[in-house]
DNA sequence: TCGATAAAAGAACATTTGTTCTTAAAATTC
DNA sequence: GAATTTTAAGAACAAATGTTCTTTTATCGA
């Protein structure tokens, strides 16, 4: 949201440099380098080390139009909270916003998903993905379980995951709770757990039968805390930050796609034949517009 | 340099959550979860979005040793300049390749999932997003369909996007073919289909039966001819491109969300409520480390 | 050079911030 | 069940923060 705005303000303080008094100028410089310790610093810190005093900060405040020095700053500060990096040639998402107010509030929309989507695969270290597909590949069987929408997460894992995992189950198969379906877990098994807020009982549950009986969890959330009394053996955490009051799952599906990758392709020659075999599926059913013509037979 | 002080703080936060107090687990949660936020808000606001008093921080801060709650944010503080310098640009990815032949693999398929996430938003223009938007807020009745791995995405889509379009329905609702419960799709219904290679004939044939019926059809794929003689009223366009045989599906995910969130922001009062009445539900069920502990009541 | 205007600094002010102190509620111990 | 300790909230306070007001300094045109 604020990323866009504070981008704007970075360009007009470059535009409008050249017209302002003195000190403004280096007001302006030092906010357009430093935009991460603008947003965190106070109004005199900034000004000494600009080498200025503080209501020449106020005065620039006005100078562009702004009704005080903190409307100003704020941007800043809730950029430095959304990491997201608009500086990384995406001017195409500023651009949106010249699109009316539904332009506005999709550029925001828009930002926001690739924000999550960023953040979630940084938070996604080379170690972490290496211990879970090392996790996941030498069980003896793999569980994905989750629950109300994010069981739409768990669906995908489990259709895109058996070609390379066979021993890979859903959890709830469907309705129901999960764990009439964990009684035989054990311990050379691996629970991958999905949960959000509001965290599923269900979920929690299975976490901590999946602990009573030594199985290996890995939980994917946003918080490595969702209930009391619950240890993971790998936590992947995820961002969830929306505009709106539903989470975005976006971040999660990047992780659980990145997982796929690495399943699939150290998968070695048994996945590749059942993928193969899916592929076999693939000329069945999508054969629409497959070349079906007349093969021309040389002469 | 403090990037690691945080860590640390936050390992420690994490260890020592049992042994805490009801109110400074519930602060120690929400630090461990929203690092950034913490480093930036003030301590009365951080407070007030826990749901406990200012000088409950005080005392958490103490608690872990330090000589003021301060001394205690300040690490988090730091961190968000110096998260923000190192990792400005996208050069984070290029790093993970040093990490061995396995990171190597895992930064390919990090920019790969962002290409297809970037890319996908990019096909989704302002004026396709918003006839999407007008066309399934206007309509009698909504339908969402797909099989397959794509039915996780419509199973996704329906699940939020009913608390804005109470009259949105998931076809199939279970398992069987999508054109049982199609008989009475009319004029006034808009079909949101979704479907990827291998095209689903199900999905074809309820994208026929939707034409023959003058039902409105918007589809979401990475192509507009998955068969002939289909014809659609919006197309939304998703790149799937993938490292392996499998398509990626976030492309299409953030596509559903974007859509999702001006359903709801759009969805106006009545969409607040019956997310009100989910929150609800969230308080119900994810109540574990709800701040809704016996209230303290003055004399 | 002078006067008028703009720019900048510094002091003064009200608010907010972190902290401390006091009191009340809950938990624990005997 | 009463006494003690722990836990938490609310009020009080000094230091800081953003803002405003006043004074000083610099700039420009005649």
């Amino acid at each position: 949201m604020s990323a866009i705005q504070k981008n704007e303000i970075c360009k007009r303080l470059l535009s409008d440099v050249d017209d302002l008094p003195p000190r403004l100028q280096l007001a302006a410089k030092y906010i357009i380098d430093h935009t991460n310790d603008f947003g965190l610093d106070t109004i005199r810190v900034t000004a000494e080390k600009i080498g200025i005093s503080a209501n020449s900060l106020v005065r620039l405040a006005s100078h562009l139009g702004f009704s005080s020095f903190e409307e100003m700053r704020e941007p800043f500060r809730i950029a430095l909270v959304e990491q997201y990096d608009s500086t990384g040639g995406d001017g195409w998402i500023n651009r949106l916003s010249d699109a009316g107010p539904f332009g506005n509030s999709h550029a925001r929309s828009v930002s926001n998903e690739i924000d999550i989507v960023k953040q979630s695969l940084k938070l996604l270290t080379v170690e972490k993905t290496e211990s879970a597909v090392n996790m996941l590949m030498n069980a003896r069987s793999a569980y994905v379980t989750a629950t109300r929408a994010s069981y739409a997460l768990a669906y995908y894992f489990h259709y895109v995951g058996r070609m390379a995992l066979p021993n890979l189950h859903l959890i709830p198969r469907h309705m129901g709770s999960p764990l009439d379906e964990m009684i035989s877990v054990g311990k050379e098994d691996v629970l991958l757990a999905i949960t959000f807020p509001p965290y599923s009982a269900d979920t929690i549950s299975a976490l901590r039968l999946a602990k009573r009986n030594g199985t290996k969890v890995i939980l994917i959330s946003d918080s490595e805390l969702i209930a009391p009394n619950i240890e993971v053996d790998l936590f992947l955490k995820v961002t969830l930050h929306s505009l709106h009051h539903f989470s975005c799952f976006a971040g999660a599906m990047v992780v659980l796609e990145s997982l796929l990758y690495h399943l699939v392709s150290h998968g070695g020659e048994e996945a590749q034949a059942r993928i193969a075999s899916y592929e076999a599926l693939r000329e069945d059913f999508g054969a629409y517009w497959q070349a079906k013509l007349p093969k021309l037979r040389k002469k």
